[in-house]
Parts: C-alpha cells; sequence; structure tokens
DNA sequence: CTATTAAATGCGACTAAGTTGCAATTGAAT
DNA sequence: ATTCAATTGCAACTTAGTCGCATTTAATAG
C-alpha cells in the first residue's frame, strides 16, 4: 500500500463510486498534467487495458469530474474540470492550451466547451 | 450533358485544377446545404467511391474552397468557405448551427475556426 | 476476519471514419 | 484523334474507441 493522493481519494468517494487503482491513476495524471491529454498521452504511464480507462472515463464525465472535447488528431482530451474555459489547437503542431481570457455566450444555448483551431503563436512563419 | 451549375464550375476553373464530374457534384451538394455536412451525409446523393470523396475535400482544402472541423461524433463536417464564423454542436441532438455573430481572437494567434459545444435550444429540458 | 455480491477489470474481437496502393479511366492540351 | 498526368474505383488497411464475457476486486454485512 502506498501513500496515495488523498484529494484524488476524496474526488472519488464524494462521488459514491468505487475507490480503485485505476481510477486514482488516470485522476493523478490528469491532475498533475496543467493541460488536457489523450489515451495516447498518458498510456504510457498506466498499466490498465484501454478498455478500462475508457470506461473509467465515461464515469468520470456521467459523474462530472472531467470535460472533454475532440480535437484535430481524431483523439479525445480530457482534463479535470475547473472553472469553465475555452482549449486552443494549433493545427500545425498539435499543441493544446487552456484559454481562461475568452468568454463566450449565446442566448438560449447552454455551452459546454468552446475549442479553437488555428496556428499557435510558435508556428507562425 | 446536363447545364451544370456555372458557378460550380467557374470555382473549379479559378485554383486551375480539373474540372470532374465528381468535384462539381461535392460543391453542388455543400452548396445548397446551409450547413456544414459529412460524408455520411452527403454520400447517399452521390455516386462515388468514399476515397476520391476525401481525396477532393483534402484537395478543396489544399486550395482553400472549403473548411471543416471535428465534430463530437468523430465525423468530420465540410462546408464552402465564407466569411468566418463559429460552429454550435449540440451534444444532445448533434445538430450543427452556423454562428455569424461572435467573434474571437486572441493577440498572436491566427484563429481558422472555432466550435461550440453544448444543448442548443431545442434541447433545453 | 470471512463471506457475499455488485461493480470494475482484462482480454480479444469488433466497429467505423478515414487512408493508401494500384490498375483503369478521364479530361485538358496538342 | 493522340497523349499523358491527374483522377477514379476498388480492396485492403489503419486506428481510436467500443463491447461481450469470464475473472477479479472493493465495499458491506455478519
Ligand atoms: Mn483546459
Ligand atoms: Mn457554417
Ligand atoms: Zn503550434
Ligand atoms: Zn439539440
Amino acid at each position: 500500500m502506498y501513500e496515495h493522493n488523498t484529494k484524488i481519494k476524496k474526488l472519488i468517494k464524494d462521488k459514491n463510486i468505487k475507490l480503485t487503482t485505476a481510477r486514482v491513476a488516470i485522476l493523478e495524471i490528469l491532475e498533475k498534467a496543467k493541460k488536457p491529454l489523450s489515451y495516447e498521452d498518458i498510456k504510457v504511464d498506466i498499466s490498465m487495458d484501454k478498455a478500462t480507462f475508457y470506461r473509467n472515463i465515461a464515469k468520470f464525465e456521467k459523474e462530472d469530474m472531467i470535460n472533454s472535447f475532440e480535437s484535430n488528431d481524431k483523439k479525445r482530451y480530457f482534463e479535470l474540470k475547473k472553472e469553465p474555459h475555452a482549449h486552443f489547437i494549433c493545427m500545425e503542431c498539435n499543441s493544446i492550451q487552456c484559454i481562461k481570457n475568452i468568454d463566450i455566450t449565446l442566448p438560449n444555448y447552454e455551452i459546454y466547451n468552446v475549442t479553437i483551431n488555428g496556428k499557435c503563436p510558435d508556428c507562425q512563419i
């Protein structure tokens, strides 16, 4: 038994779902990352099967613990739920950045997430 | 020989690429549609192979004739290039709407397209 | 601490959007 | 009408993600 991250444990317990090593592992990685990650990004650092990964991701989304979006590379990216913000995806280098200083509202629409595609500052000619 | 859409023909000719029936067919459908379409949406109305479809789409994108984005349903959506605008994708009913009245700028970033995910007015409880 | 059981996991097979190699066809130009 | 590069159709392939099912594990009750 290791000294597990108690913050992560609490996050899971508070949702009344089983506290499993797979769930702790996924959430710990997402917490350390400062940007959204795909299964591809994470798989080297975890030992679980991809079915387990995606089933837990689905659970986390249902429990409103994470949010996710589709990038331009056909992969889905995940991050722990924080204050709402947009994401910029560079179509040159595929980097993803959290954009906190814009906010978009549309009357009568409920907005869950916003993705902006383009060329990041580093990739301008 | 039919009376082909001369506007579409011109669109192709102006780019100095071959005027083929496949290209005219794709562009005619995209022009008639008032919203972005996927291959899935279009395939019933065209007879070409999907490889031909996607190769022409790639060509159109390279020639800057259309733009495209990834939806939440893992499909890519295409539309004729017009004035820049955002797209709203409903995560309940998967409908897509062109949103012309918001505009987003980020200093030092070049923005190609913006997608907003959420719940459309029709899908509010 | 042990038994019970629903939930979670691993594995392998599968799905579906999109891509690629190659031989046959077509359209623009001479 | 001839030529030749560009385009097409077909079949095989790629890849992120999903699913069924047998096994394991975490929570709970005794
Ligand atoms: Mn973010
Ligand atoms: Mn549009
Ligand atoms: Zn970049
Ligand atoms: Zn809707």
